[in-house]
Parts: structure tokens; C-alpha cells; sequence
DNA sequence: GCTTTTGATATCACATCGTGATATCATCGC
DNA sequence: GCGATGATATCACGATGTGATATCAAAAGC
């Protein structure tokens, strides 16, 4: 791995909620759980080591409830890469659902905008 | 990886294409190319072989052009397996996506349904 | 104020997977 | 037959994923 152009999903949503605010391991594994995910410690805490090494993440350590956490948000340049690699998805899924399915998917995300 | 519950890209658009018709490696891999995916024999062999093993592809060999290709589709047991990770896609697309990056997908679909 | 518990991060040893290079194989054109 | 071509296979090595275990800091119990 770590081919240019390969798209990793776990990379993907661990950048979508660093590029949108502040995330720590523990936190990041149950959001990944609630999507189906079944990511360990030993999986992630290394991914983010390197997405840190590359310039893709920041971190930021700080206590919050008497707990020590490493806070992580996205750099400028992990945002891109972020970018690049959603164009990715986006062929795939124009590929591989039907119009129908992608107009669900648009209405229900319109609703939920509107309330 | 492996692991229950994961994405894997590249398996993804096999298991798509598979499920549509036959396909056969260099095929694949040219077609891998032009989204983006610099896969080389030496990835997709192994992994066309795994998924044999695991009842998501069948393969059936025969001579094309003169050529000996091995091609492979789906088993029903691989388009449920795409179908499920398929769902997963389409969560991180939901979350991933504003409302109107996914009208304009669905826009563009359409369209192109309709030619 | 020391110990246990709890939330959190780190790492170890092993397995699996990805990679470039190289080998093998069957058929065609000559 | 023999080289060229399209196609598949595999090797040796590096990178990644995995379960188990360790470490660490602060809070709560006593």
C-alpha cells in the first residue's frame, strides 16, 4: 500500500472528521464501529502516526475531563489529499449505483438539510 | 486486512464488474488505470485467487482472439458480499457529500440515462 | 497519600497483503 | 520451429493489519 492513487477507506473517514474539527483514537474507533468498521488500537494509532509523518494530519495534545487525549485536525495539504482521493469515490459510486439509488441518496440528504 | 467488516477498494470495482459480465486480469487492470488505480499484475492475480477461494468469483477459462484469458463473475454469494459493502459506501458518501455535490451526481446520472 | 480503576495511547510478534521484477505459458505470424 | 505478444503466475522483500499486552496519567476509593 501507500501506492499514489490508492484510496483507503478507514484513511478516508479518519480525514473527513479531522478536516471538519478536532478528533482523538478512542473516539475515532467508535465512530468507525458505528459505520461497520471493526478498527483496533494497533490499526489506528500507527495511521495516524504516519498521516502525522506525511504532513497530513496535525496534532495538538491537550486534557479534557481529566483525560489526556492527542487531538488531531487535518493540515491544508491533508485536506487536498482528502479531496483528491473523494473525486476517487465519486467515480466509483457514479459507476456503480443506479440513478434511482443517487436520487435517494441526494432527497434524503435535502430533507435532512431543511429541518 | 481481511478483516470483517473492511472496504477494500480495488475488490470493490472487481466485484462490481464481475457482477455486470466477465472480466479477465489485463483487462482489469487497464481498467483500474483509468480511474486512477496503478494495480499490477502481481496485486490483482493474488487477489482474483483469494476471492475464488472465498466463493465470490467463479472462474471459467477459454481462448479469446487466440488468447488464453481466465475470466471471472461473480457468485451470488460475491453480489451479496458487494451489495454489503456497497451500503458501507454509500455512508461515508452520505456523510462525506453536501446535498448539492449528490444532486449534481444524480443530475448527471440521469442524463446520461436518458441518451 | 497510596492503590485501584478507567480512559487513552503505544508497541510487540506474527500474519497478511502489496510491489517490482522476473518467470512461465500458449498462440500467432512468419 | 521460433521470436513476438498477450496473459497469468510467483518470488523476495517491504509495508500494513491484528490481537494481546504494556504503559501512562488522572480520578475515585479508602
Amino acid at each position: 500500500m501507500r501506492k499514489e492513487g490508492h484510496v483507503d477507506f478507514i484513511e478516508l473517514h479518519i480525514l473527513h472528521h479531522a478536516a471538519d474539527g478536532e478528533l482523538y483514537g478512542l473516539w475515532m474507533i467508535e465512530e468507525l464501529a458505528h459505520h461497520g468498521y471493526k478498527v483496533g488500537a494497533s490499526h489506528l494509532y500507527p495511521k495516524f502516526h504516519r498521516l502525522e509523518n506525511e504532513g497530513h494530519l496535525k496534532r495538538t495534545e491537550h486534557v479534557v475531563e481529566g483525560k489526556r487525549r492527542k487531538y488531531y485536525t487535518a493540515t491544508a495539504k491533508g485536506k487536498r489529499y482528502l479531496e483528491s482521493r473523494k473525486r476517487m469515490v465519486l467515480e466509483l459510486v457514479r459507476e456503480a449505483f443506479s440513478a434511482d439509488e443517487l436520487q435517494v441518496l441526494a432527497d434524503t440528504k435535502q430533507a435532512r438539510r431543511k429541518q
